[in-house]
DNA sequence: TCCATCCTTCCGGCTTCATCGAAATTGTGG
DNA sequence: CCACAATTTCGATGAAGCCGGAAGGATGGA
């Protein structure tokens, strides 16, 4: 992943309302839920909720999916994987940090 | 981590510039590296670049200390460690999602 | 065809952010 | 106390983001 990617991930999931849009769809998991549903149980205005999403879906880290008249939106997991490679890839590559409690050895 | 601090960090970390500085300073390890190290190295100008120092010090992502007559800057590791826990936290509780290669299995 | 439902796009207003040169400040060593 | 070097604050400008109501597709059923 090239930094201007991540950083586009990262601001995305940056905004508070965003990062509780994808963060319930991360607890929803594998089924997914529909925008509908999104909107109601975070109480967030239809359009909204739209402008969020479509941010979410261009850098990668929601898909969707029509099944009948609604649309089932979904956390992508391998992006999200791969962002946290990026975070910690490289930790302390410019000096020993094997003892310090780093990230990397942590994960 | 509440939602609102993570929000905040990954905001933070959202803009490319950031993401450069926090990097280097992620790879730097537990010596740390001078502000005007960075500016050197980043090609950033200095106003610039402790505007972005600030914002990353305030959410808690960098620490600094002096050093003589420099500033040393470090990327606090435990703060990245808790916001990668918060990312991953509470995956498809909402749904079975074992063996669908999600984020948490990964980690 | 016509309608009800679901979702998106358009639009407007407001707020916040990114950037950087110049000036001010702070801390060090002599 | 002074001079120097490192870093921050100030100020301005252009760009971009956030938000939500109203209007505009799209989809499936009667």
């Amino acid at each position: 992943m090239k930094l201007n990617d991540a950083a586009s991930r990262l601001e995305a999931l940056g905004n508070p309302t965003r990062l509780r849009i994808y963060r319930t769809l991360v607890r929803a998991g594998g089924p997914g839920l529909a925008v509908g549903k999104l909107q109601a149980r975070l109480s967030i205005p239809a359009s909204t909720l739209s402008h969020h999403l479509k941010t979410l879906m261009i850098v990668g880290l929601v898909s969707q999916e029509r099944e009948a008249t609604t649309l089932i939106c979904r956390a992508n997991y391998p992006v999200m994987q791969g962002l946290l490679e990026f975070l910690i890839a490289e930790c302390c590559i410019d000096a020993d940090c094997t003892s310090s409690g780093a990230v990397g050895t942590a994960a």
